[in-house]
DNA sequence: ACCTCCCTGGCC
DNA sequence: GGCCAGGGAGGT
C-alpha cells in the first residue's frame, strides 16, 4: 500500500483514529484475504492483521468511480486505487498487532459457510442455552455468518418456531437446521446474493443480485407461505424483524 | 445475558 | 417530520 487516506473517524473507530490506521498500512504488503463470517481479515507482511468489517452499507471498490461516501483509499503498488464506501458507517477497517485483540473476531463461532459446526459441536453449544434461537443464530458467537435475512430463512427451512429456546431443539430440528442453513447458502451465493430495494449490497460489476425472489419468508409479511399458504407473520425478536410461517415453524412440535 | 447506541437514505 | 432498516460494540 503505497497510499492510504482515511477520511472519516468512524471508519477507524476501533484504533485510535485516521491517522494510525494511516500510519500502521501505509507501506505495508497485503499477504492474504481472507473471511470469517462477516469479517474481512488479511495479514500483513510486518505480522499486524488488517480487518474489516461491512456493517450494513459498506463496500469496497478497485479502481471504480469517486463516490459520496468513501472513507478509506488504498492506492497499491501495482497502481490499482481500492476504495471503501460505507454510508451508514456501522462498517470499519481496523489494523491490530493480533487477532486475539481484534475485538468480535476474536470471538466469532465457525463460519457458517466455510467450517460449519456438526450437529453434535451444535447441539453442545446450544445445551443450557434459554434465548431464542433467532437471536442465537444472530449473535456470531454459536454460528457465525448468518445475518437477519438467512437466519429467518434458515429456520423456516428448518421447521423451527424463532422464538425456541436453543437449548430446547431436538437433535433432529439441529440437523434439519444446520441442513437449512447449507440450502440457504447455497441458493443465495448461486443467485448472486440478496440485493434489496436500497441495493445496499450489490455484486462488484454493480449488478444486483437474484436470491431476493427466491425468499420464503424475509419481506414476505402477511403474503401467503409458499408451503401451505399460511400468512407469514412478522414479529420482533430482540428488536430484529423477524419473518415466520406459524404452521410450518409451530411453537410446538 | 441483556439493552442501547451508532448512522443515513428512503419512504410514509 | 418521523420511523425504519440492520451489524456489532460496549456497558450494565
Amino acid at each position: 500500500m503505497v497510499d492510504v487516506t482515511v477520511t472519516h473517524e468512524r471508519t477507524a473507530r476501533h484504533n485510535s483514529g485516521p491517522d494510525e490506521v494511516e500510519e500502521r498500512l501505509t507501506g505495508r504488503r497485503i499477504v492474504s484475504l481472507d473471511r470469517t463470517g462477516k469479517f474481512l481479515h488479511s495479514d500483513l507482511d510486518d505480522g499486524q492483521l488488517l480487518v474489516a468489517h461491512l456493517g450494513m452499507t459498506g463496500r469496497f471498490t478497485v479502481d471504480g468511480d469517486d463516490e459520496p461516501h468513501t472513507h478509506l483509499r488504498l492506492l497499491l503498488d501495482n497502481g490499482h486505487l481500492v476504495r471503501f464506501i460505507d454510508p451508514r458507517t456501522f462498517g470499519f477497517v481496523a489494523v491490530y498487532d493480533a487477532p486475539s485483540s481484534a475485538p468480535g473476531l476474536a470471538r466469532l463461532g465457525a463460519d457458517a459457510w466455510l467450517t460449519p459446526p456438526g450437529a453434535a459441536e451444535l447441539a453442545a453449544a446450544l445445551r443450557g442455552r434459554t434465548a431464542p434461537i433467532k437471536a442465537l443464530l444472530l449473535d456470531q458467537g454459536l454460528i457465525s455468518g448468518l445475518g437477519n435475512i438467512y437466519a429467518d430463512e434458515a429456520l423456516h427451512g428448518a421447521a423451527i418456531h424463532p422464538l425456541r429456546p436453543g437449548g430446547t431443539l431436538t437433535m433432529t430440528e439441529i440437523e434439519d437446521l444446520l441442513e437449512a442453513i447449507s440450502n440457504v447458502l447455497v441458493s443465495a451465493i448461486h443467485n448472486g446474493g440478496t440485493s434489496l430495494d436500497d441495493r445496499a449490497y450489490l455484486l462488484p460489476d454493480g449488478r444486483a443480485g437474484e436470491n431476493l425472489g427466491q425468499l420464503h419468508v424475509y419481506g414476505r409479511t402477511d403474503q401467503p407461505c409458499l408451503e401451505c399458504g399460511t400468512p407469514i407473520q412478522q414479529v420482533s425478536v430482540r428488536s430484529r424483524s423477524t419473518h415466520f410461517c406459524p404452521t410450518c415453524q409451530a411453537e410446538r412440535q
